[in-house]
DNA sequence: TGCCAGGCCGGGT
DNA sequence: ACCCGGCATGGC
């Protein structure tokens, strides 16, 4: 399994390129945007995280004592805003009794403690957490998404059933615990996605992996 | 025009 | 333990 996965990597690295996803911005507007792309489209993340920045709110501060109607009012663009202004809410509470509002704090905690406390945040799920433990904390968390469980049974290495965990451990059981390569594999695994493998669409002929699975 | 997008929760079986 | 409806905007 670690072959097939390596070569997948390589695969589509060939096709695709470094990616270098969220490494310029901030450790908190990554979290924002974790929850923000919940089942949404990432322009529209944009849109949002632009309004943020704009006003100059991209602080665990600023967002905490704003009432959530505003925030929801600003977050508009990325659409089910009423809920995820009451998610980031959530967060932002969790890190302000937890971690006295340090973002620094929070990272330097036991990472697998830090999951397991995030994921008792309403609002914030398996995916979420650990895209902000991968791309926020910088820490070795495999992030599955929609696009990874889709591509992999459609090559048959998953089942199509297969929960979040065991497709997490697929990778993180058969490759190094690293940062880079965790980060690398789920962009390129999204860009693909979005390119070949959305929903609905049968396996198609131009698939970069098609040369290289069965 | 309808379908889809980097999920998650709460209520029902 | 699953299964499902709700949540909402913007792009193609």
């Amino acid at each position: 399994m670690r072959r097939k996965l390596m070569t997948m990597y390589r695969a589509l690295f060939k096709a695709y390129g470094p990616q270098h996803w969220w490494p310029g911005d901030s450790p908190f507007e990554v979290m924002v945007g974790a929850v923000l792309t919940q089942n949404t489209a990432w322009t529209n993340v944009e849109k949002a995280i632009a309004v943020l920045r704009r006003e100059r709110l991209l602080t665990p501060a600023r967002l905490d004592s704003m009432r959530a109607v505003r925030l929801a009012a600003l977050i508009r663009p990325s659409g089910y805003y009423n809920i995820k202004a009451k998610r980031l809410k959530h967060l932002l509470r969790f890190i302000r009794d937890r971690y006295s509002g340090s973002l620094r704090k929070m990272f330097s905690d036991d990472p697998v403690g830090l999951r397991k406390k995030l994921l008792a945040v309403n609002g914030i799920g398996p995916e979420t957490a650990d895209s902000i433990l991968l791309y926020a904390a910088a820490l070795p968390f495999f992030v599955v998404d929609a696009y990874t469980k889709r591509i992999l049974s459609r090559h048959g290495l998953i089942s199509p059933a297969a929960d979040y965990h065991r497709v997490q451990g697929l990778f993180m059981d058969n490759l190094p615990r690293d940062t880079r390569l965790y980060n690398e594999y789920h962009a390129l695994i999204v860009q693909a996605g979005k390119e070949y493998c959305r929903k609905g669409v049968p396996l198609c002929e131009e698939c970069p992996l098609k040369p290289y699975l069965p």
